[in-house]
RNA sequence: GGCCCCAUCGUCUAUCGGUUAGGACAUCAGGUUUUCAUCCUGGUAAGCGCGGUUCGAUUCCGCGUGGGGUCACCA
C-alpha cells in the first residue's frame, strides 16, 4: 500500500516542539515506506490567524530539515493544500449530508448554547448541544435561511452505537454514540470546522495513516462518525502521547518555560540534536542506540514501539544530545553556527584561536558568552579565592615574579609554548605546589574557577592586558 | 464531574510468564588533567496497591490508587 502521511498545522503562531515531533514522526514514516508526507495548513479559524502564519510553519520546517512532497511552495496533485482556498469542497459535502438527513442545519444562538452548557453545568451532566434544531421543519428551515438568519449545520450523530477504531500504539479503542455531540460541521461563517475539514480533507488527498497529538483521541470519534456518513474507508490512526512539563506536571505549556520550535534554535540547539531527542524520546530502537541520524531513524522507526504513555521533556537528556551533536561538528563548521551568538563586544579576529578551546565545554551555542567572557571583558578578582591554598606573602612574590617573567617575554614570542616553559620554570624554581599556584594565576588571570586550558589562555588574553590584571591582582592582596 | 488513555530506577527506555530486572541521561565515587570540560572505570537507584489466573508473575485479568488527555461556531 502506498502511505501518506499529512502535518496539517494551523498558522496561530510558532510552531510548538511537540508538532515539530509529530512531523518529524509522519516523515519519517512516509519516507520509510516509500510514500509521500504531505504539508497542509488549516486555516479555518479566522480569529486566531497570524498574519505570516503559513510562512512561520514552513519555515521552521525548513530550519530542521523535515521537507514535503505536497503542499505550500511545492505544489502536489490534491491541491489546493491551504483550507480557506478549499471553502467552496467543504459547503458541498455538508450540504450533501444535510440532504441525507445526516446533518441538519442549527439557528441556535451563541447565547442560547452559553445558556444551555451552564445549566448543564450545574446539573452535573455533561456539556452537550440538546439536539434543539433537528427536528424543526423544512419550511421553517426555508424561510429562516432565506431571511438571511445565521446558522450553522451540525451532524446528526446517532444515538447509543458503538464506535470502536484501531490505535496502531494502543489498540483497540471504543466510545459509545452517545458521549458525542451533534458536532458543527461548517460555521456561520460559511468556513468548516476543524473535525469538518480534516476528515474531508485527509479523504480528498488519500492519507492512509494519520499521526497526531493523544489529545486528539477523545476527538476520533467524531471523525469516524463523519467517515461512516460519508460512507468513506477509515485511515490508520496512531495516536504520539504528549509531552509533559520538565517538572513531570501537565502538559508542556509555555507557562512552564519555552514551548516553540523556534526558541530551540534560538536558545543554542542544533536542529539535528532537537530532532534526535525527538525521535529517542517515547521510543527506542531495537539496539537502544540513542545517537543516529535521520536516516538511520527513518529505517527503524515503526509507530506501533512509540510509548503509550505521555513523557517528559527531560532538558538533561537535550542538553547531552546537543553537547554530543556540537563535539561531533568540526570547528569550520562550528564557527559558522557559533557566529550568530557571539556578544557583540567579541573579539571576532580572535574566534579561531579561541573555538578550539571551548569546543568540547559547548552545551549550547549560546554557551559561548559564559564560556569566553573574560577574554575581553572586565574581570573581577575574589581575593579570598587567591588566597584560598597559600599565604598572603607566597601569593605576593608569585604574583611579582610571574609578572616580571611574563614582562620578559618578547611580544613577537608571545605564544603558548613560551609562556609554558616560562612560567614552569618558575614555579619548578621556587618549588611552588602546581595545583595552588595554577590556579591563583588563573583565578587572577580571569577572575574564574574554571577555564580552558591556563597557557592557552594567559596566550588568548595577550600580554598587555595580562600584565595589567596579575598588577591589579597584586594591589587587592 | 462524564468519557477516554496510561502506569519499570529522579527522567527516557529494555524485558514480549522463569533475568543477579539491562541500557542511556542525571547523580555519586575513582582515574586522566594545573581548573573546568572531554574521555575511561565503578557505584547508588525501579516494575503503585490489593485480589485473582498459573508450578511460577514486572509481564495476563479485575478492582483500587495515581498521572495524563478531552468535553467550543479553537485547532
Amino acid at each position: 500500500m502506498k502511505v501518506r502521511t499529512r502535518m496539517a498545522p494551523s498558522p496561530t503562531g510558532e510552531m510548538h516542539v511537540g508538532s515539530l515531533s509529530i512531523s518529524l514522526k509522519n516523515y519519517a514514516f512516509a519516507k520509510r515506506h516509500g510514500g509521500q508526507f504531505i504539508l497542509r495548513i488549516e486555516d479555518t479559524d479566522k480569529t486566531r490567524e497570524i498574519e505570516n502564519g503559513v510562512e512561520l510553519i514552513q519555515d521552521i520546517l525548513k530550519k530542521y530539515g523535515i521537507t514535503w512532497d505536497e503542499g505550500p511552495g511545492v505544489g502536489g496533485d490534491h491541491g489546493p493544500y491551504i483550507q480557506s482556498q478549499r471553502l467552496d469542497m467543504y459547503k458541498k459535502y455538508a450540504e450533501q449530508l444535510v440532504s441525507e438527513k445526516k446533518a441538519y442545519y442549527c439557528f441556535c444562538t451563541t447565547e442560547r448554547l452559553e445558556k444551555l452548557r451552564d445549566s448543564q453545568r450545574e446539573q452535573k451532566i455533561p456539556p452537550k448541544y440538546d439536539s434543539h434544531c433537528k427536528s424543526l421543519s423544512a419550511d421553517e428551515i426555508k424561510q429562516r435561511i432565506e431571511s438571511n438568519e445565521p446558522h450553522v449545520i451540525r451532524l446528526a450523530v446517532p444515538q447509543n452505537r458503538e464506535i470502536t477504531f484501531t490505535d496502531l500504539i494502543r489498540g483497540d479503542i471504543s466510545f459509545n454514540s452517545s458521549t458525542v455531540d451533534d458536532q458543527v460541521l461548517l460555521k456561520s461563517d460559511g468556513y468548516p470546522t476543524y473535525h469538518m475539514a480534516v476528515v474531508v480533507d485527509d479523504h480528498l488527498m488519500d492519507i492512509t495513516h494519520i499521526m497526531r497529538g493523544e489529545e486528539w483521541i477523545s476527538s476520533t470519534p467524531k471523525h469516524i462518525l463523519l467517515y461512516q456518513a460519508f460512507g468513506w474507508e477509515l485511515p490508520q490512526f496512531a495516536h504520539i502521547p504528549v509531552y509533559l512539563n520538565p517538572d513531570g506536571q501537565g502538559k508542556m505549556s509555555k507557562r512552564k518555560g519555552h514551548v516553540s520550535a523556534q526558541s530551540f534554535l534560538d536558545r543554542g540547539y542544533l536542529p539535528e540534536a532537537m530532532l534526535n531527542f525527538f525521535m529517542i524520546l517515547g521510543w527506542a530502537r531495537e539496539d537502544e542506540i540513542e545517537i543516529m541520524t535521520l536516516d538511520e531513524y527513518v529505517k527503524a522507526f515503526d509507530p506501533k514501539d512509540v510509548s503509550q504513555k505521555s513523557v517528559v521533556f527531560d532538558i538533561k537528556k537535550l542538553n547531552w544530545i546537543n553537547g554530543v551533536y556540537i563535539r561531533k561538528l568540526t570547528v569550520e563548521q562550528l564557527l559558522e553556527k557559533i557566529t550568530p551568538f557571539l556578544p557583540n563586544d567579541f573579539p571576532t579576529q580572535k574566534l579561531s584561536i579561541i573555538l578550539p578551546l571551548i569546543h568540547e565545554r559547548l552545551e549550547t551555542l549560546a554557551d559561548i558568552e559564559q564560556l569566553t567572557s573574560f577574554f575581553y571583558r572586565d574581570i573581577s578578582v575574589d581575593t579570598q579565592l587567591l588566597l584560598k591554598k597559600s599565604s598572603v606573602t607566597e601569593v605576593k612574590q608569585q604574583l611579582e615574579a610571574t609578572l616580571s617573567v611574563l614582562q620578559a617575554i618578547e611580544p613577537k614570542n608571545w605564544n603558548v609554548a613560551t609562556i609554558e616553559i616560562a612560567v614552569r620554570e618558575l614555579a619548578e624554581k621556587n618549588n611552588w605546589k602546581p595545583g595552588q599556584y595554577f590556579m591563583m594565576l588563573r583565578l587572577a588571570a580571569t577572575g574564574s574557577k574554571a577555564t580552558p586550558p591556563l597557557f592557552d589562555t594567559l596566550y588568548v588574553v595577550g600580554k598587555e592586558l595580562m600584565l595589567q590584571r596579575l598588577a591589579a591582582a597584586l594591589k587587592l592582596i
